[in-house]
DNA sequence: CCATTAATTAACGCATATGTTATATATATG
DNA sequence: CATATATATAACATATGCGTTAATTAATGG
């Protein structure tokens, strides 16, 4: 059944290359940990398909469930995000010319 | 035939979720622009193949393609790049933890 | 003009992905 | 205990993705 997570970048960009599951993602960086139900809304198909969404979200590396009576409740790894924007940034010599717009949005005192 | 370019979030994602697709583009923002028979051995697949992994990359506006006489010339484009790194960072605040060590990487006097 | 080089497109097979509905599992509750 | 609630898994149909080989297009060069 190879059930075990692979963590690997092409496999956390493919788990995020679904719509719904880029929704599902989102929704989760915005609002914080959700159960699964909490979800549906994020499209429109069945509680099993969410369901399997997150399976692969889970197995990507990129949420984690924790287990609350009969709720599951999803939260989005942060480490698995910034490995994400590490990816870019280690290429930053390649897009210089957009360095310090991006160096703005990133620094600390700004807002 | 649909052959418009598709430069949504999830669609790039989607096309950097194929390791080869990954290993091309990774490729192309090390060596530069590369004509496609360049690119043959990222994998241990035929010419065709390549080809339309590259298509697939052209649609999601992640590469740019040149033409010299028969050779087509492939770039990354590094706005495209970049779009993957400004969604991590406008969500830095889910991530805060790892922000010392990214303002780290981004700094421009760094090395 | 014919052969070579470079790359794409066509046609096809097969594996994986994604959706559905039905069923199972587990917890909570009257 | 019977039922409701929350979610996952099973079984299945269809769509999409990715590989192959063969054929096509286009430019170069003897």
């Amino acid at each position: 059944m190879s059930s075990r997570p692979d963590p690997s970048l092409a496999t956390q960009f493919a788990a995020l290359g679904d719509p719904t599951r880029l929704a599902i993602v989102d929704r989760l960086i915005a609002d914080g940990p959700l159960p699964a139900g909490a979800l549906q809304d994020v499209a429109d198909i069945s509680a099993p398909a969410i369901s399997r969404h997150l399976k692969v979200l889970r197995q990507a590396g990129l949420v984690q469930q924790r287990v609350d009576a009969q709720r599951r409740i999803y939260a989005v790894d942060p480490e698995a995000i910034r490995a994400i924007g590490t990816w870019t940034i280690t290429r930053q010599e390649f897009w210089q010319g957009s360095l310090d717009r991006l160096a703005v949005l990133l620094d600390p005192d700004k807002d």
